[in-house]
DNA sequence: CATGCTAAAAATGTATACATATTGTATACG
DNA sequence: CGTATACAATATGTATACATTTTTAGCATG
């Protein structure tokens, strides 16, 4: 079996946090990740606090840690602060985005458009809260940087069916995020502040009509008759 | 020697680093600290890097933890991100606010005024800081709130000095503090969203033109002959 | 005298053993 | 039959010993 660093360790929970692969409120055994890390408690353990920093999980005393949940009354927060400090980030990543940053961001643009295409789907949600995360380091603001990670966490595990198109329509909004984050990219290169603004908030409302759906989907057919049937089938 | 409980380690160590009584930058060393505190090395530094978690230290590999420190590049986002952040938690707060935490907001001012009153300058500075995470608690909104978390660090650590006047006129500005708290209370009671959003961009324009007195103090005299002598005298 | 190397000291990182708290289960009792 | 209680099983919390890394101090060398 793999043997992991600490640091490694980290980055799993994380991708299996993020990718719902651990979802969310799951409770997670210390003893059990211990030995899948095939490290000590000790350690693991100080994994696990930091990632309750970071808002990836939650501890309570004496009763261990579980995955951070999703309940609704957070969801509708999400929805509130979202826009506003997605597009504060952004005008700002127009403002302080150093060279090397804007080489990281089309990195990983390639990255995100190459997991659309092979129909990856976890490791295209993976690639662009990557993406979105280095626009936010641009930004250079520790504070609003902050609210950012925390909704990054939320938001990628809502939009893991965005990449897992049912229908060819659906497809076709993946293909118009990919083009919306080429045309961030030129205009954070050029400096744009007030383009990259509404740019942001396209990409969001692009993203928020799809993880609506997810948050409240199609009810199931009310079919009394063939669930009865269904019923005495059992 | 006192013996601590973890939770009381982690608010101490809080309160030692907003009071700058643990300086930004200083050195934690871990065995120090587990004497200081009773305990063994392993929850303590769980305590640590839920601190690092929290923004109030930052660690690195090999190489222990230091209180965050302050430097100018941060202080610029700081000013620029502070009235945006706390306006909308101030409206979110008005909206949202229960009874129950009105009443603690109300208590938290009763000390505050009583810590101005009795010119205790590190407690006041740390009860001006519980009543403005009230408020953000009020708000309701995780994302957000990890801003103002740590937005706060930085604020309460700025202020020190702003308790501690050193003429009549500044005093007169702690005061005006007061009754500026006293006045955004009622317009969170009364839930007058607009209200409490110019209150608070009051508050944030008194208490940041004493900041910026603090970051760009008067120049001291320059009195080149006296330095001279002083040079010669060492 | 500055520079670089080496070994000792000190600090951080990890594993393990033990202590304490929680949870589950069986049994006795109303 | 439902409920309460006691005890076992399991999980988390803490202390200590040991491993590894970093820092420091001393010494040799150019």
């Amino acid at each position: 079996m793999k043997s992991f660093t600490k640091s490694e360790c980290l980055d799993d929970l994380r991708r299996r946090i993020l990718s719902t692969d651990l979802s969310p409120g799951h409770d997670l055994d210390e003893a059990g990740l211990s030995e899948y890390y095939s490290m000590s408690r000790t350690p693991l353990r100080e994994v696990l606090q930091r990632l309750q920093g970071e808002g990836y999980v939650v501890m309570s005393e004496n009763r261990g840690a579980k995955v951070a949940s999703m309940d609704i009354d957070v969801l509708r927060t999400f929805f509130q602060t979202a826009p506003m400090v997605y597009a504060n980030i952004a005008r700002l990543a127009c403002e302080n985005r150093t060279p090397a940053e804007l080489d990281d961001l089309k990195h990983a643009q390639m990255n995100f458009t190459k997991a659309v295409k092979s129909s990856d789907a976890a490791e295209a949600a993976l690639a662009n809260h990557k993406f979105h995360a280095i626009v936010g380091s641009m930004a250079a603001n520790t504070y609003l940087m902050a609210s950012l990670a925390r909704l990054q966490i939320d938001h990628t595990r809502m939009s893991q069916t965005f990449y897992r198109p049912s229908a060819p329509a659906e497809a076709m909004l993946v293909l118009k995020a990919i083009e919306q984050h080429d045309a961030m990219i030129a205009a954070i290169e050029a400096g744009e502040g007030e383009l990259v603004i509404d740019l942001t908030l396209q990409h969001w409302d692009l993203s928020r009509d799809r993880m609506e759906r997810y948050v409240r989907p199609d009810p199931l057919p009310v079919d009394v008759i063939s669930l009865k049937d269904q019923r005495n089938a059992i």
